[in-house]
DNA sequence: CATGACGTTTACGTAAACGTCAATATCTCT
DNA sequence: AGAGATATTGACGTTTACGTAAACGTCATG
């Protein structure tokens, strides 16, 4: 049963403990205490990939803290709080699906200037022959 | 040969005009005036579409204009240019590429969670015969 | 000719996501 | 016990991407 401090997980994650400690601010990530400190297990790692994966893909925090609200308290729902959930992730499906799309045009787009600026250099070279 | 004012032109991307006067200001777009009206023609809405779509994926409004003068400049550079240019995109292609595997595991989660409410819901309806 | 509808610039305001101190506590090593 | 590393909270600063308001020009229309 392995555990982190603070620091520990801000640097496998490549952050500051600063923003570890702001995304709990927010609501993000609540840590067991011992004393004063921070203890972080694994859940809570877990917990925090989400976050930045979610934050590398455009989410806001307070999108971010509303998703993981919704995932937490899926399995203990009311039926009708089950089908808003079903919908929310529905949209957020959509704008993910959109957003696949944006990527895949951007991709499109570097190829052919990739192409384009190729082309030059080849040019370039048979007029140095 | 089409030409769109700036109000015409932020209702077709459901934006406002003050957002593409503040592109204007970080030297994004240029559109051509007429005396001080903003007159914008097919290519400026090609590169207002290229603009959104980046900011969709979460590019920096000055990352994108580094990126649209990348282009820009890509046919007439020279050589070592033309490299660089080439470094830049590889880059980005990255970024893209790992963007691209975070969605993927996000609509993974969002699958599971669907999943979990779904076998919820038809052990509650059971309860009900 | 005045009254909108639309355009312009300038300037200040704001929310989000942290960075950067400062002051203080805790642990640990010698 | 003193030094150093690491922790805490709190407050203020900063950047990005616009919103919002003021003060003004321009053009068509009743």
């Amino acid at each position: 049963m392995t555990t982190y401090s603070i620091s520990e997980l801000a640097e496998q994650f490549d952050i500051t403990p600063r923003t570890i400690r702001f995304y709990e601010d927010q609501g993000l990530i609540a840590p067991r205490r011992e004393g004063t400190k921070r203890i972080y297990e694994e859940r809570d790692r877990v917990r925090l990939k989400l976050i930045l994966r979610a934050k590398r893909i455009g989410f806001t925090l307070s999108e971010i803290r509303e998703t993981l609200q919704l995932y937490d308290s899926a399995p203990d729902g009311e039926v009708a709080q089950m089908h808003y959930v079903l919908g929310v992730i529905k949209q957020h499906r959509e704008t993910l699906v959109q957003q696949q799309n944006d990527i895949l045009d951007v991709l499109q787009d570097m190829k052919n200037v990739e192409e384009r600026i190729l082309d030059r250099m080849k040019s370039s070279k048979e007029r140095c022959k």
